[in-house]
DNA sequence: AGTGTTTGTCTAATACCTGTCTAAGAATCT
DNA sequence: AGATTCTTAGACAGGTATTAGACAAACACT
């Protein structure tokens, strides 16, 4: 933490906390009257003033006493046990429990989720591009369109998503995912990326992913779909002058012919040219991955930065 | 800042501090005879001259009395203090609102200018739906969009922008602005919101941002452009049975027929129907607008956090 | 069911904070 | 010169705090 010790000086007024807290202010009262649950200082006049700390601890307290969990057992706890407590619950309630998912990005996730388990393919477009124009395209990428598809995918592998709803769900995110390429077309000089997906790959997502996150960096991108020939993904850079190629690989099947794949591609391109190899079977082959030339990244935030790097034009 | 010193010297009158401020001017004495919130220079007849800093410090503690805290606390706290406290305020209400003054932000809005200038309206409009993609829309509207169309204004007015490229860069911020407010068409229940200008004003961006934002909160938006009486104002909020309904005013020319307008909205809607006044003149009309019954927006910002707090619904 | 605890809400009396107003005089403007 | 705006100092009222205590709904446990 960067704050000065200023940060700590208590200065909020009641009605400021209730608004920050959502307690009323007897509540708050009546909560420091019977279990100090925060001691805030006081005016020359007596008005309680509360801390940036006091405000953070009492937002938590109402989040878990709106859990369930009775006040008067929370209040003599210490923050990091509040802390303790709410993680806890919150792995309990979520699946996975990715990062900090926030109320509108978990909103988004659900009635996504929800729709396509109706078959509304329209209302989940709808919510997904939503999300996208509200939450921006990274933090839509990381926190609804890549939770959306796993848990799609979670549920199909245990059959509480049938085959069909998992197809139409896909379409429409790679519809999304494609209108949001085709907001990014660049028309300047940039960086210059080739995506796609070696052969038997047939999962575009994660490639399309990749591809859309790299044209919000300003790169400029040739996305080519799935399952294509090491030959002519080599011949696609050498048109486009390709600064870098980047692979998706979901299936570890295969691993021999991937890796082999590989090794072809990275020797039909130039030697500046950067291979990439991402996806969810990524890790599984990292190492015969690398030996064939490529760079292996793990997750869209690596490859984001990774990519930041590359950028020799150093498009804004 | 390249500001020349002059800018610094005091030379602004109580009346003009007030109508900048929105602080009338027996307050501004009070304020500085209770807690030295600032210190004006004198004419040698003694009358007050505010600096520009004095005016700033003084909108700031506006807006930080306006979100409740009490100016008593607030008057001995240096400017940067100021800043950081409204800093964590802004952080508390907005959910992802990244609000770092990026590079990218900075460069959509230089691009977008710099394509107006050369009537490339393609262009335009292609940066400013990327921007609105890659950073969400409340950070759009508040680092790109409002940017954008102050500069244009200005230019404008100091006769560096021409009339034509002035209205194809507005229509072009319209039809983006419009276009997102199309993403946000919602299907299920939520809370109703309607948004005009009152009759003779006829500049609307203000008007359709203040849509989009309450859009991409959730809110039902019902947009009925420019210049509207408000005897049809008032029959669509019946029939939308509109929660509350918001009004942009630029030009504080003919204060008192628009005054007038406002009256009549109010007595012509239900008690527990909002009226809020936001815009370019909103400051100016303050006083007055109140006390017809309406209820003043300074900033976008202002707006959301306040939208936030009307919503009966609590649509996430 | 009965009993006791927990907990949010409310009241009443009091005190503080803060916006508004008054009154009389000085400065400024036209 | 007269109208307007600004000045100071003080007064005032209403909103917002404060306390202590009462009450009832919800819950847990016989």
């Amino acid at each position: 933490m960067n704050e000065p010790s200023c940060f700590r000086l208590p200065r909020y007024p009641v009605r400021l906390v209730s608004l920050r807290t959502g307690l009323t202010p007897h509540v708050l009262r009546a909560w420091e009257r019977r279990y100090q649950v925060v001691t805030p200082t006081r005016t020359e006049g007596g008005q309680r003033l509360y801390s940036e700390l006091d405000i953070e601890r009492l937002r938590r307290l109402r989040r878990l006493t709106d859990r369930g969990h009775a006040i008067g057992r929370l209040a003599p706890l210490p923050l990091d046990e509040l802390i303790r407590l709410e993680d806890a619950a919150v792995e309990a309630d979520e699946r996975p429990g990715e990062l900090a998912h926030d109320e509108s990005t978990r909103f988004a996730v659900e009635s996504a989720l929800r729709a396509a388990r109706r078959f509304d393919a329209a209302e989940v477009q709808t919510v997904l591009e939503r999300a996208a124009v509200t939450l921006g395209v990274p933090a839509f990428l990381d926190q609804v369109a890549t939770p959306v598809v796993e848990r799609i995918g979670h549920g199909w592998a245990e059959g509480s998503v049938s085959i069909a709803q998992e197809h139409m769900a896909t379409a429409v995110v790679r519809r999304v995912l494609g209108w949001l390429l085709g907001v990014y077309e660049v028309s300047g000089p940039a960086d210059r990326l080739v995506v796609a997906t070696p052969p038997r790959q047939v999962h575009e997502l994660g490639a399309l992913m990749v591809a859309v996150s790299a044209a919000a960096e300003g790169w400029k991108v040739t996305y080519l779909g799935p399952d294509l020939p090491p030959a002519d993904l080599v011949g696609a850079a050498r048109q486009t002058e390709a600064n870098a190629v980047a692979l998706s690989v979901v299936y570890a099947a295969g691993t021999p012919d991937l890796i082999a794949a590989l090794r072809e591609t990275r020797a039909g391109l130039p030697r500046d040219v950067a291979l990439l190899v991402g996806g969810a079977a990524s890790l599984q082959i990292k190492q015969q991955a690398e030996a064939a030339g490529a760079q292996v990244v793990d997750t869209l935030l690596e490859f984001r930065s990774l990519i930041r790097r590359l950028a020799p034009e150093k498009a804004p």
